[in-house]
RNA sequence: UUGGGUGUAGCUCAGUUGGUUAGAGCGCGAGAUUGUGAUUCUCGAGGUCGCGGGUUCAAGUCCCGUCACUCAACCCA
């Protein structure tokens, strides 16, 4: 029988344990900092009746979508974002949870676009969102979750860069240019990307505005100076556009609340060119940038909706919220060369090795003591020479080694051993957890 | 989806105008070393040249197709 080739689809990976275990820590990493502000977990299925994912239908980003026929001939699709789903939810469950809702969600989507570094067709998202309110606490809460997740992260210093269509419209609204809101936005979303030459010609091009009302909608996104300064210019170039007055205000304050959250002085930039989420966004939006690597995009962003579930529901409910781009911000990591990436392939601290001729079960009496005092510990499968399992724990990266020889049995005492630092001591059998519990303190800065 | 680039050992890469048994470094395994990871030395394993066709006396090398990766454009709810 011919054998089959071990392979995987275009833009979908697998995860090793070098790769999974920083992963998981990014998870687990959201999943506190998430939990710290009363987001509750939640999930929904990863396939779902196409009509519902796909819902307004006929859009561009629909030929992205997974879509087939199950065994019982149901059209269905795999769930594309965290949001679609999560709005269909609130429209079925939303009377008995009540609102306001505060949820989290973490899991893979899938898109069948073309992959790219850091972009693949199955992916995790990881989002939270405030639905059921329009007050602006729930705005600002957005910037200090983004910041202690990225704090969190300890990925160095970001930006989290804020807007709000609100302004945007205001100023397109007071351009007299608000009929075609889509390409022109798009086209300032590029910006940073193109430049404003190029910006200008699409804009002409595929807004079909002048040069002039295309230069005025720049001069707005382009200003420069302090986050007030740039509200003041807002203030002055609108007029007295009441949309964009309350973008305005409405900005103003969150400024004002992340800086009493506790987020440093020039973190938040207002970035009046940031324009994502065209669909649905329509309040604040956010989008996070590392210092370290601006290249690879925003790493975190979201923003306000007036109506989540209209598809769904009668009911409004509007919200806030955003999502963290994990697969993304992991290839940041690695490019940055964050410890967490550092290669460990273990998730033990301990590896008890088998001292040549040793008694397995002394061994295991050792391995079990540890655990008991909830110490991650991993058995060495066999007695080897020393030297070989040394380097087998150096290389999966095992912080201490314990072991003991037939002197150390006759004399009663164990030897720990600091793999880093090559030290080992060797101390009464009795003290062993004592001992490990503080080794591991002293090696974990 | 459109256009460019790439694909040779576990990894990084050589491989001449097509020419005979396809190479190196690192890594890996065993030993030198019967209680300790390095260095050194010895020996060794490991390759459907991404896959499938075609041209040719002869293909890793040329042509076509395909798959994957990558860069750019498009897109990113």
């Amino acid at each position: 029988m011919p054998l089959i080739e071990p392979r995987t689809l275009k833009g979908f990976r697998d995860y090793a344990p070098a790769l999974m275990i920083p992963r998981e820590r990014v998870l687990q990493t959201a999943r506190a900092v998430y939990r710290s502000f009363g987001f509750a977990p939640m999930d929904t299925p990863a396939l779902e009746y196409a009509e519902v994912l796909l819902g307004k239908g006929g859009e561009e980003s629909d030929k992205l979508v997974y879509r087939f026929r199950d065994h019982g001939d149901r059209d269905v699709a795999l769930r594309f974002d965290l949001t679609v789903p999560f709005a269909r939810f609130a429209a079925q469950y939303v009377p008995q949870l009540g609102t306001p809702f505060k949820r989290y969600a973490m899991g893979p989507v899938w898109r069948g676009e073309n992959t790219a570094a850091g972009r693949y067709r199955e992916f995790a998202q990881c989002d939270f969102d405030t639905i059921g309110t329009t007050a602006n606490a729930a705005d600002a809460e957005v910037v200090l979750v983004v910041n202690a997740l990225f704090e969190a992260l300890e990925l160095g210093d970001f930006t989290i860069r804020v807007n709000n269509r609100l302004v945007l419209n205001g100023l397109l609204e007071s351009l007299g240019v608000l009929d075609k809101p889509v390409p022109l936005l798009r086209a300032l979303d590029k910006l940073l990307k193109m430049g404003r030459d190029k910006v200008v010609e699409e804009m002409q091009r595929e807004a079909g505005v002048t040069a002039e009302q295309a230069a005025r909608v720049l001069t707005l996104a382009e200003a420069e100076g302090s986050n007030a300064d740039k509200l003041t210019r807002v203030e002055s170039l609108c007029g007295g556009n009441p949309k964009a007055a309350e973008g305005v205000a409405r900005l103003r304050e969150l400024l004002a609340v992340a800086a009493a959250g506790g987020v440093p002085d020039g973190r938040v930039r207002l970035d009046l060119s940031i324009a994502r989420g065209l669909d649905y966004y329509t309040g604040t939006i956010y989008e996070t940038f590392l210092t370290a690597l601006p290249g690879i995009g925003s790493v975190c962003s979201g923003g306000r909706y007036d109506n989540l579930a209209g598809l769904y529901t009668k009911q409004v409910l509007p919200g806030v919220g955003a999502s963290l781009g994990v697969d993304r911000l992991l290839t940041a990591m690695e490019e940055l060369k964050h410890p967490w990436l550092a290669g460990l392939t273990t998730t033990a601290p301990v590896l008890v090795l088998q001292f040549p001729g040793a008694s397995l079960v002394e061994c295991v009496t050792l391995a079990t003591e540890l655990r008991r005092a909830n110490v991650g510990c991993e058995l060495y499968p066999d007695g080897a020479k020393l030297g070989k399992q040394f380097q087998y724990a150096e290389k999966r990266g095992h912080t201490l080694a314990v072991f003991a020889g037939p002197e150390e049995l006759s004399a009663g005492v164990v030897k720990v051993k600091n793999l880093a630092a090559r030290t080992e001591v060797g101390v009464p059998r009795g003290e062993l957890v004592a001992t490990v519990t503080a080794e591991l303190a002293r090696a974990k800065p």
